[in-house]
DNA sequence: ACTTTATTGTTCAGCATTGAACATTATTGG
DNA sequence: CCAATAATGTTCAATGCTGAACAATAAAGT
């Protein structure tokens, strides 16, 4: 059994950080759902939103690459969307296969509306930090992306 | 309409640093489910477990809260360790209404081996990060839990 | 040309999480 | 002491996400 005044995990300062993040991002997506409730949507619609305001014409597949979930996901979401009038779907004309997805006009006013919401949370709520330190922590954080998302493609051998 | 090339939500710091702060999370979730399946557990139980770990004799009450997950997560969670043999429920004996939690010699292994995979993975993936940058990160972190939770209290009047 | 392999999106069963309604037990206020 | 209120845990229907199996289409190998 493991020495409980040696090596207990909350003792290094890395695991101690990331603790306190994982919990942030939590309560962050907490907050974000409650303040989305007016515009009728929730976090993970947000995000395909945010993404097609972005990349218009992006493909089901390339959106769930970029949101890190399955294609499942986006063809069980995208369609509420669709009849909700949000996006629109339309065939590729060379590939067949493929639905390139587009804001409707409403979906984009949804959308500013939206990241209008998150954004004036996030500055809420971060304002107190130093923007050096917002920056800084965005690095690191974009360093360990890339760290991350490599070891992901070594087991699942996806295309990126 | 939002003029495009006006306070666009990635042109704001913060934004872009919390963005990517929950893309880091997404995919420190996904790896870390990926290295616990030898264990035969997810970050769900690894994190009730944690908690036992540390207050044993815990409520369920208490511990949903510590998680930020609802009551009836724990009461659809526990029962299913308890069949595995990781944890051990029994009731308060002062108030009858409250379960007090605790872990088995089993589910005390278990989650010793989980903590080091976790510890493990976080020191690997952070490593190359200064630990005085990790440390002002997590006192970032940690000082917006508290912001957040209290706008969360102000909306449920849930008690702490 | 045509067979094989890969890619894209869909469907489905399984699991996690939630919020509301509920039963049981404690506490409070008369 | 008794009624009203609160707290704890449970159940249930609804939602979201996943991975595997599948159909349609495209690309590659022969």
């Amino acid at each position: 059994m493991m020495n409980k005044n040696q090596s207990l995990p909350w003792d290094h300062p890395r695991f101690r950080s990331w603790i306190a993040v994982a919990r942030a991002c939590q309560l962050m997506q907490t907050v974000l759902t409650r303040e989305l409730t007016e515009l009728d949507i929730k976090p993970p619609h947000l995000d395909i939103l945010i993404n097609l305001y972005r990349f218009e014409g992006i493909s089901q597949q390339e959106l769930a690459h970029k949101l890190l979930v399955g294609r499942s996901n986006m063809s069980m979401a995208l369609p509420q969307m669709e009849k909700r009038g949000l996006i629109e779907r339309r065939g590729d004309k060379k590939d067949k296969r493929v639905l390139r997805l587009y804001l409707t006009r409403e979906g984009r006013s949804v959308t500013e509306r939206a990241m209008a919401i998150q954004t004036a949370l996030i500055e809420r709520t971060l304002s107190s930090e130093p923007l050096d330190q917002c920056m800084a922590m965005a690095e690191s954080m974009e360093r360990l992306i890339v760290t991350l998302q490599s070891e992901v493609r070594e087991d699942t051998r996806e295309p990126v």
